[in-house]
DNA sequence: CGAACAGTACGATGGTTGCCGAACTTAACG
DNA sequence: CGTTAAGTTCGGCAACCATCGTACTGTTCG
């Protein structure tokens, strides 16, 4: 399972990782429910999306650095990597947060 | 020339734009600069790619609204829309442009 | 006018990406 | 132990994208 450290951490990747709204989705439900199985952000993003699908963005979120994820039983529990984005590029992961009523189109 | 108006601009859509890392090092450029013509900024930002590689690039910026382009003589300036998207997504540029020492890659 | 210059538009190409279903792995449950 | 559940991995497919060269439009300059 690959997590990049913090130092490794990349503007254009991670920038890229976000740039997918069901990303961009899981990110946002991420931040609000803390954390959570994908499955249960799957459902609570509202993503209609296959499990493989979820899997591959999942992947892309993990290989950017954004979450992290750990195995609890048959789960994996992601995380947001708050401390680690924040201090790699302040106020970043903020501005993609913030706006609740932003397009997300 | 296309120029989403300020409500149109689209988050993913901006973010892809900056997930390049041409892309991006045209937007420092242009934010360090002030506004300048596309073969500067190619210039200035060290970039190098061919001249149609370039324009499509602009083209992306642009259409993200990122950038805003006037013609001038034989030239195209551009010029950072720096109000429009700090409106759209707060503090978004500023990260961005923020870290001169953060990873590019 | 003619040459050089600044960009754009077009078409081609190779690489990447989003999506899916099917097969697999590991864990929980009865 | 068999079944269901949660995810991952793999192969494939269609769409997209970064890149380039060439051809084109409009501008400046000699």
């Amino acid at each position: 399972m690959v997590h990049p450290s913090a130092e490794e951490l990349s503007l254009p990747r991670v920038l890229a990782a976000l740039a997918d709204p069901a990303r961009l989705a899981t990110v946002r439900t991420l931040a609000h429910v803390g954390e959570s199985a994908c499955g249960q952000i799957q459902h609570d993003a509202g993503l209609e999306v296959s499990k493989s699908t979820m899997s591959h963005h999942i992947r892309i979120l993990r290989e950017a650095g954004i979450v992290h994820s750990r195995v609890q039983g048959a789960r994996r529990i992601l995380t947001l990597r708050r401390e680690d984005l924040d201090a790699a590029f302040p106020g970043l992961l903020g501005a993609v947060l913030q706006e609740e009523l932003a397009q997300t189109r």
